[in-house]
DNA sequence: ACAAGTTGCAACACTGATGTCGCAACGAAG
DNA sequence: CTTCGTTGCGACATCAGTGTTGCAACTTGT
């Protein structure tokens, strides 16, 4: 998680590590090419201190990324993708993803995640197209639609429908995944109209 | 479009004004922090010939902004979105705007374009919106659909899509557009399905 | 209370990117 | 041919961000 090294530290030291990592999320959101400085002044410490818990900009964005990847695979996987109805594990997970991706939608996006990350992001990938497959067996998803474009689609609705997570204050998750779900399987357009 | 002053270039020169532009794009897209000098070698000219044209790094993105801008409402423009029937107008759209993105992928979606820039995504949008509109009159779109929510989907869709025209050669764009305006309107589940 | 860990602060060196300048050479347009 | 715009090259100043260090003050855990 820190990085210097992975030797204990004091209760008040950690609190330091989470602050920072919340911080520069908050950031680096709005500008991706925010300074350590800027950082350290959301997080409320000096610059020096940043640089001790992360010796350098790109350890602290691999921490972050390592850190937002397994708050990602503990949402997936609280869906329960592989037992539950596809359907209902879709909604779920979708739900759970989207409330991880609103809180770290910069660590999660980005690709500098070093070799840790992405192998998380393999693994959340691979069970997003078992539980596709899931859902083709059992009819949800049509048979004939391309697999992986299938996944991109989902993935880009995600993307798309966090900014209402994010943007609005007090938002309806369970309603905003929902309507992901619906655009996802039935579209926009109407049922008995054209090619 | 360069930006030190309007008076007009010699033939040689407005050429490498171009050869830079394009440059900028390609080497952008792949590295959005890339610097100048890896644009000027990507050009082909020496770092001080950019700054001779583009007076700073924000004027050379600006104007890569700008031209990708006019790029893209020609590319909308050409699909006759107000007179056309709506479904064809969007397929058509569709398609010349998946070709200008995937060309000027980088431009179009950076936000540091200025105030024309704006104006010109303003412009496009609200044409958009108009189609959609268009296309609800029509009986195409489904009337209950939030027309915001109906744009921001096809405009992830078409970010998604543009990758596919990026990153093989000699694609067909028409198919790529027609199984995009397809999963817009179908989705991905199986007609009679569940809620 | 004591020892060890932690932090802020100020200072420093270093690097890389930016923007500018002058000059010589080249090439296009008249 | 001559002129003027254009370009490459080398040099320079400047600036911002990074990463490091030493020290004093404070906090935590025992």
């Amino acid at each position: 998680m820190s990085d210097v090294s992975t030797r204990p530290l004091r209760a008040d030291a950690e609190r330091t590590v989470r602050t920072i990592l919340e911080a520069a999320e908050r950031v680096l959101a709005r500008d991706p090419s925010a300074t350590m400085e800027d950082i350290a002044a959301a997080a409320g410490v000096a610059r020096t201190t940043v640089h001790r818990r992360f010796s350098t900009r790109e350890a602290l964005i691999a921490a972050l990324a390592s850190w937002a990847g397994r708050q990602l695979e503990a949402a997936v996987a609280a869906a329960r993708p592989e037992s539950a109805p596809p359907l209902v594990a879709l909604y779920q997970a979708t739900a759970n993803v989207l409330r991880v991706k609103a809180a770290w939608g910069f660590a999660m996006d980005t690709a500098h995640g070093g070799a840790e990350v992405e192998a998380i992001q393999c693994r959340v990938l691979e069970g997003c197209d078992r539980l596709f497959r899931r859902l083709q067996d059992a009819g949800v998803l049509r048979a004939d639609v391309d697999p992986v474009w299938a996944r991109r689609v989902y993935y880009a609705l995600v993307h798309e429908a966090c900014r209402d997570v994010t943007g609005e204050s007090d938002p309806d998750v369970d309603a905003i995944a929902t309507r992901l779900v619906d655009t996802l399987l039935r579209g926009m357009g109407t049922p008995g109209a054209p090619l």
